[in-house]
DNA sequence: TTGCCAACTTACTAACTAGTAAGTAAAATA
DNA sequence: TATTTTACTTACTAGTTAGTAAGTTGGCAA
């Protein structure tokens, strides 16, 4: 088979589709094989256990976030360029069809969840929040960022509030992330 | 059976409880009848489908809020304190054990979800949301609040952020909705 | 050319899912 | 007292879940 490392890939790519649309509990391998064209078993072959293929995505975001926010691309441009990136990514996540993101789709049971999974989403989660704080505290320091209270704190309002806007963005209402987002640059002094 | 209205109560009670700790793809019928000490069947004989129970659940949280909202005891509250009273049914929700909202419990898998359920969501997020609206003007108006922005647009960023703040805590960080509000307060101004 | 190996398929299992149909015992009603 | 209704139980179905074991195929290396 000369799609080898392709079959690997195309499972993880409709996983990732099928967890943001559905969550982790209202997806089967059965799903992903029927998409796929293969059968159950050959993502089995790939995936011992669902576990695995959840811990290979949240493993996969994670270097991905890793990888852009090291990027000199990114590093390069102001505060506000780059708080622009960052809600950028929600905003895809939404756009396209009515996904959530990789925490939000794994929330509903969190507490079901393997251990190794829960690792991997308090990883990615810790990691997204503390590049935010670092911005919000270099955006301080040159002025263009002006808000109430520790960049902590900020950091941890921001997260929350586009995860669960994500989530209430798909009852019907797409323009409830993009008026939190709205709202937030409002409270970080920026006007939109 | 002496029981005849208790039992239904009791039904609506412990799914209410899984609902939250789980998800609506996280418990079934058969959690419900084993946690009650009754057989699979008697579920079905008071709620014909899963989908009327979910229904019957949103619809009591629905009228509890309203009822709660519409009392004289509340609507005498200035409104920090009414602020205050809604923040702590998200504390109240968080303590004791890990649980979500009822509009993050049905989140992850919304577009799965039966008509009837999503209306009913949608109903319960939308009368929150306009409670809280009214709330932002009020306490503007009488310069209990200072806050950037439009009362619409703040109660949107509040709703989502508690939602999303409730399920981050449950990532074994419960401070993260103490830390959230603590923010949201200060953003309208408030000192904590 | 032989044998190995990656990438599958076929065929299965045990557990769980929502849901149904028929029967039963006790209480309320006529 | 007879009958109906309420609140169940027993026993079942058809579908889905994650997962396994054994067999098949086509290409590559020795």
């Amino acid at each position: 088979m000369s799609e080898s490392g392709g079959t690997r890939r195309k499972i993880m790519d409709l996983a990732e589709d099928l967890l943001r649309a559905h969550g982790y509990n209202g997806f089967s391998y059965a799903h992903i094989a029927q998409k796929l064209g293969v059968k159950n078993a050959a993502i089995h072959y790939h995936f011992h256990g669902k576990e695995d293929l959840g811990v290979a995505l949240l493993n996969r975001e994670r270097r991905r976030f890793q990888k852009l926010t090291a990027s000199p691309t990114l590093r390069e441009l102001s505060s506000t360029k780059k708080l622009d990136w960052f809600f950028s990514i929600y905003h895809e996540y939404s756009k396209g069809g009515k996904r959530v993101c990789y925490i939000g789709a794994f929330e509903a049971s969190y507490a079901d969840l393997p251990d190794a999974i829960q690792i991997e989403i308090r990883a990615l989660h810790d990691e997204m929040r503390t590049w935010l704080q670092g911005l919000l505290a270099e955006g301080r320091e040159e002025n263009h960022f002006d808000f109430r209270g520790e960049p902590a704190e900020k950091a941890v309002l921001i997260m929350t509030a586009v995860q669960g806007a994500l989530q209430i963005a798909r009852m019907g209402s797409p323009d409830h992330l993009t008026i939190t987002i709205r709202q937030l640059k409002q409270d970080l002094g920026l006007d939109t």
